[in-house]
DNA sequence: GGCACAGGTTAACCACGGTTCACGTCGCCG
DNA sequence: CGGCGACGTGAACCGTGGTTAACCTGTGCC
């Protein structure tokens, strides 16, 4: 009774069971259809229980939503600052530490790329605000850091390179399967280094 | 009466009347925020009408969106094959004119390049194959471009590099209008160069 | 054993949104 | 003038899907 198993604000690392299968599952249905076109009742099927069983674990479909994004959030800004600290002062090291990161993570979880940039707006003004926050700040590491190699460059000018180096490397769900994962890695990367120092 | 003004196969050039302002509107709300979550009344309201009003133009919300996601895909098409037909033999020449058409297409287009990737999942499964078509076709002139300057890399290869380029240019509609449309041309240009020839 | 509670189930509820209907109006053509 | 066709409107219809309610079952703990 002292210690509470679980919490709905942060991921339960102790066991993968239920709640996380129906998060796991709902971010691949979500991905290839759209969170507004996937019903309560598919998100239950996929993990093998009837749709309303949804409701012992999650507020609602939407809060459903809302935790997914802010979790993948939570991940990659961590992830970010992890590597900043862990790569030294040279922003080049910085650079590839943070495309390094970035390509990993896009080439091992693409449902979650997908639904983060799709249904974004599908969240709650409050929930939605809150995303964008930890975006933002995610989003501010990389501009830090472009803005070191490219001094000349405004802040703006920065922003737009960030931007579409993830459109670059956030491409893995659209280019299907067909490279094996080490070697989309190593394109994606050569890639995302020659279009950061252009 | 022995010339039909207009057809609901392709663009009307001449009037810019009701059914094109609807489907420009609904772009817009599409994009904005998700076909789904668009309904008929919006549709309607952002032209002045009411919903069912839509109903004299279109004969349901999927065929709006149908053609919709059509058009951009015939438009993308028939540039790209303007474009090579332009450029000369040249594989350098070729790309180059790609990708500033591209460049162009999505900085003119932003609301167009959003909707094509969000909902495409959202047609019916004939439309929805008939789109996947063209967009193949696109891709494989890309391809084709791409493998001329990499004659080493296996076509898999060139279609994963292709996709990243479209990632790359197609994420201006995430960075905002931050920077002046000149300097986003000119960036967007850089980058999908040296990232193409990486 | 029995109680409490986590986790499911089915049936019912209800709002929302796409679609259809029956009805106006305006402009043009014979 | 009379009528027809294009374009709109408000009201009604109805399927879909999120949510809730009432009820069941196993498991662990006193």
């Amino acid at each position: 009774m002292t210690a509470e198993p679980d919490s709905a604000l942060h991921a339960d690392a102790a066991r993968p069971s239920r709640r996380e299968q129906i998060l796991q599952a709902a971010a691949q249905l979500f991905a290839e259809r759209g969170s507004r076109s996937v019903g309560v009742d598919d998100v239950g099927a996929a993990v093998g229980v009837t749709g309303p069983a949804i409701y012992r674990h999650f507020a609602s479909k939407d809060a459903m939503l809302a935790e997914m994004l802010l979790r993948i959030s939570e991940r990659l800004l961590a992830g970010a600052e992890q590597v900043l600290t862990d790569a030294g002062d040279d922003p080049a090291d910085q650079l590839a530490g943070l495309i390094a990161f970035q390509v990993d993570f896009a080439l091992d979880n693409p449902a979650l790329i997908t639904v983060q940039d799709r249904d974004l707006g599908a969240l709650a003004e409050a929930d939605a605000r809150q995303v964008r926050r930890l975006q933002r700040r995610y989003v501010e590491h990389w501009v830090g850091v472009l803005a070191a190699l490219a001094p000349e460059a405004s802040t703006a000018e920065c922003r737009a390179r960030a931007h579409a180096l993830f459109g670059l490397i956030n491409s893995t769900p659209h280019s299907g399967g067909r490279l094996s994962r080490p070697a989309m890695q190593a394109r994606l990367t050569a890639m995302a280094l020659a279009a950061a120092t252009a």
